[in-house]
DNA sequence: CTGTCCCGCCATTCT
DNA sequence: AGAATGGCGGGACAG
């Protein structure tokens, strides 16, 4: 099925722009967390973009209207409170949309900044109405983008369990304590397992005693998530295993080499060629989800600041906004 | 020139 | 059967 043709796709660089500054805004929002979102007030003005079914009301494929691309997008009619930050670039952001057509860039149009703009548009945990439902056809519409993107962004949330699928087109936001559940389910040791510690490359025939480790730990604990086909190369599943590899190290810096092998070669029938999707997708929603203490670039070899966010949440200091 | 990663086609899975 | 989901290759873009 296809969502978008190709010249509609072109008719929404514009859009897709405001879509990727806006997300940007999110960065900033988790450093100075829940301060930053009581403080100001919002810039978004619309409310109405977005109408959730019901809770348990029946699901018809198609439900959402085209999107017209020729009108700014909405921006987060769920997330008022939250205002408008920079960018971890130091790109300045705003809302404005000559700006966002001006500073259209492939570095503005990234997955890790659509991640962050939609967690900025995430369903009021207060609406009991929504209960914390998130429509992919909504949230689609909502950030301007086509509904495959939403697809991955949603694996790796749901990798870490901040959300999951409840219903066709519809899933359940459980926000940071879930998270925080799941990093120490795939964090903590098992009985049986030995202490894990992490070097850096080992070109060895042998798997890592880290990599065992997390291979094995996901199976218990994940069954599906290592079972062969297409599930074995999910989106999701190399996220969840692309995390394990920090919580089971000792180290705070992977590069992403050793990261894809680990992943991949150690405890999966998966070829090589799945390193690009974990080059590709996997790290920079991570990254960005994760990224809670200051907001900036992180060098393509080198995760010491995305695991030093993700302590925040080990450490029981996490900074979203709910 | 090289490495990254956005885009969207289309295969697979689900309803 | 049609819709939902998501793997993956091509190529644009940044450095």
């Amino acid at each position: 099925m296809k969502f978008m043709k190709r010249h509609d796709w072109e008719n929404a660089s514009v859009s897709r722009s405001r879509r990727a500054l806006a997300m940007a805004q999110y960065a900033q929002i988790t450093s100075a967390g829940k301060q930053i979102l009581a403080a100001t007030p919002s810039r978004c003005s619309h409310a109405q973009s977005v109408q959730p079914r019901p809770v348990g009301a029946a699901t018809p494929s198609r439900e959402m209207p085209a999107r017209k691309m020729t009108s700014p997008p909405a921006v987060s009619p769920l997330r008022e409170g939250i205002p408008a930050v920079a960018h971890w670039s130091q790109v300045s952001v705003t809302d404005d949309f000559q700006t966002y057509s001006q500073q259209q860039s492939r570095k503005d149009k990234s997955l890790g900044l659509l991640s962050l703009r939609f967690l900025r548009n995430l369903p009021s945990p207060s609406d009991a109405a929504t209960g914390r439902q998130i429509y992919v056809d909504n949230m689609a519409s909502v950030l301007g983008v086509e509904r495959r993107r939403i697809y991955d962004v949603v694996n790796v949330l749901e990798s870490l369990a901040l959300l999951s699928r409840v219903a066709k087109n519809r899933y359940c936001w459980h926000g940071p304590e879930a998270m925080k559940q799941a990093l120490k389910q795939l964090g903590a040791p098992e009985e049986e397992s030995n202490p894990s510690s992490c070097s850096s490359s080992d070109s060895s025939e042998e798997p890592h005693p880290m990599h065992a480790e997390t291979g094995s730990r996901l199976s218990n604990r994940f069954p599906h998530i290592l079972r062969g086909g297409r599930k074995e190369k999910s989106l999701r599943t190399l996220s969840q295993r692309f995390v394990m590899l920090f919580l089971t190290s000792s180290t705070k810096d992977i590069d992403l080499d050793t990261a894809a092998s680990s992943i991949i070669n150690h405890y999966s029938p998966c070829g090589p060629e799945d390193e690009k999707a974990i080059q590709n997708h996997s790290t920079p929603t991570v990254r960005h989800c994760q990224h809670t203490q200051q907001p900036r670039p992180i060098a393509e070899d080198s995760y010491r600041q995305w695991w030093s966010a993700s302590a925040d949440f080990r450490m029981g200091r996490p900074e979203w906004p709910y």
